[in-house]
DNA sequence: ATGACGAATGGAAAGGTTTTCACATTGCAA
DNA sequence: TTGCAATGTGAAAACCTTTCCATTCGTCAT
């Protein structure tokens, strides 16, 4: 049915060993032989089969990438760059939407099977103690929230710079009573953020005041978001400036403060982080921190594409660069 | 290094021939050889190696999904749906993301270096004569968009059908002066929506009417469609209804209003399409379409299943079923 | 008692590559 | 002229399965 290098070597004149060489271009093969070769190719139309040839070299050319949940927009958005840069190497993407302890189940299935020679892990979930023990038998990247005191390699955004930044930005513009909306334990980045927002309003004497802030468990749903952020917001002695875990927690306190009649600059300040594609359906638009997710994907695959080929790589943590992008939510304090 | 079949035949004292038919459930073995044949194989853990498994039965367990765009969140819905039956099968997902002729060069590939057995193709482009080609040789689910003409078999939702349910919601409120936004040619739901809307209007004796419309090429963009529903929303003859392609023009519209003074659903009814997550930001929520991306994924891949088992399929087109489901945005005429 | 049959199992081929090893040819220096 | 290295090529093994065919053995009907 399909031609095979029998074939070829047949129709060429030649030994299946020869077509093999030329195939993978190897040098120690003459110039006129390797034209022939290729002729017969063209002509019988002949692809090496993946299989086969996985199956000798021992060796896949498939990577798997798992994820938590690829209907979220940071997940797709990584999984987009990934995708971009796996192309190029001539990689095939294999992808699993699993959580918790499919996770674990799903990459052994993976390594024993021999089904794929890396792997890319968005987001996996803390308390990891099989992750060392998979990466010996299989490439791991990790591209996510940075877990720390995992030593696996890495891409991450620097969360707690980012808190750092969010507190920082607000300072200069005048703001005394700098409120936050998000969760303080759910994950990994909500923390970070949290505690370098904190540390950098400490530094200029601003202790975190119970008053001004608001805590979410579900740091991603508006609904929960928008009750939370009426509710503090509601105050008279509200913020007049807020730092919020995500765009969507932003775009509630936003849409809340039209509610209120809080004018946004004016009389409120709203600084989110995303960049979501949605925060453009809430006016006016929102100021907010930029993850570069495409950008973390393709440095992740480059990373893993360095380590599956032997060379050398970063150790430990690599960070991508976030950027703040000023909109029309934030201004001076009064 | 990893065990192989040699090695549990040796263990089991049998031969290899007998581990494979323990490994494949065969029925016939001896109860007692097939306990020690497992024995054997938990004690060395063993697990077959799916690439000379493949090799030798000349099949694959995995399948393609091409996705135009991973970022929009009804591809990512759809793929999340794919990978639960894919899972359940046992099949392995290639995902890859992909448009235009780009989509045509993979698919081949994966068909001819036989990478994968089957595809599922989100959203593929029109007019592709290639198709059927490729069929041929690999088992191809079509799972999108219709396209008339096209006689592949694919899960779709009927457009036609929406949009004369929508106009049929619309008119049963009372509104006679029905507007639209939306585009009519950019893609085939587009086109199908908007002449199942209009054909029910013109049962009712309503025709067309260029000043109640607004077509905006990009049907899911924001910022395109705040711009068109705040031209269209500040004629003094504005329509009292308006039914969007996308939720996201809904939002537009529902927001526009807001700014104008318009008072929602009082004085004008928004319906949309689509029930994205994201509905929930603008208030009041908007009645809308629900389609279900998670099930037409499954019913892809369990078709997929069938046609590549060999098994009987429904040939042409399968329809999933939308839903309306009704929230604020819309009702009574005044 | 004999033949036929079915069940359980093993031997060996096949699937399509890559790669090692060996062989033959050439060119070049001694 | 001889020896040797470099170069190009082919034969065959190896990768790990599945599966066809053959063999053995026990059972049952004639």
């Amino acid at each position: 049915m399909m031609a095979t290098v029998f074939d070829v070597a047949k129709e060429a004149g030649v030994s299946i060993a020869t077509v093999s060489r030329v195939m993978n271009n190897s040098p120690r093969v003459s110039a006129a032989t390797a034209e022939a070769v290729r002729a017969a190719v063209e002509k019988l139309g002949y692809v090496p089969n993946q299989q086969a040839r996985n199956l000798r070299k021992n060796e896949s050319n498939s990577i798997l990438v798992m994820i938590p949940d690829v209907t979220k927009l940071s997940y797709a958005r990584t999984l987009a760059g990934i995708n971009e840069k796996a192309l190029e190497y001539g990689y095939t993407l294999l992808m699993n939407n699993a959580v918790g302890e499919e996770q674990e189940i799903v990459l052994n299935r993976m390594a024993e099977t021999q089904r794929c020679a890396g792997a890319i892990l968005l987001n996996v979930m803390l308390g990891d103690e099989w992750l060392p023990d998979v990466d010996s038998r299989l490439s791991l990247v990790l591209c996510s929230e940075y877990v720390s005191g995992c030593n696996m390699l890495s891409v991450s955004v620097d969360d707690r710079k980012i808190g750092r930044e969010a507190a920082d930005y607000l300072l200069k513009l005048g703001h005394r009573r700098i409120g936050y909306i998000g969760s303080c334990v759910s994950c990994s980045s909500a923390f970070e953020r949290r505690e370098g927002f904190l540390s950098r309003l400490s530094e200029d004497g601003i202790e975190p005041d119970v008053r001004l802030v608001a805590y979410t468990d579900v740091s991603t749903n508006y609904r929960e978001g928008y009750r939370v952020a009426r509710e503090l917001l509601s105050r008279p002695d509200r913020p007049g400036a807020i730092f919020c875990y995500s765009d969507i927690l932003a775009m509630a306190a936003v849409t809340v403060a039209g509610e209120l009649g809080i004018r946004v600059p004016e009389q409120l300040s709203v600084l989110g982080v995303d960049n979501n594609v949605y925060a453009e359906m809430v006016h006016p638009y929102v100021t907010s921190f930029s993850q570069p997710f495409e950008e973390m994907g393709r440095r992740a695959m480059e990373l893993l594409h360095l380590k599956m080929t032997g060379q050398t790589i970063p150790t430990g943590r690599v960070i991508a660069e976030h950027e703040l992008k000023i909109q029309e939510s934030t201004g001076p304090a009064l």
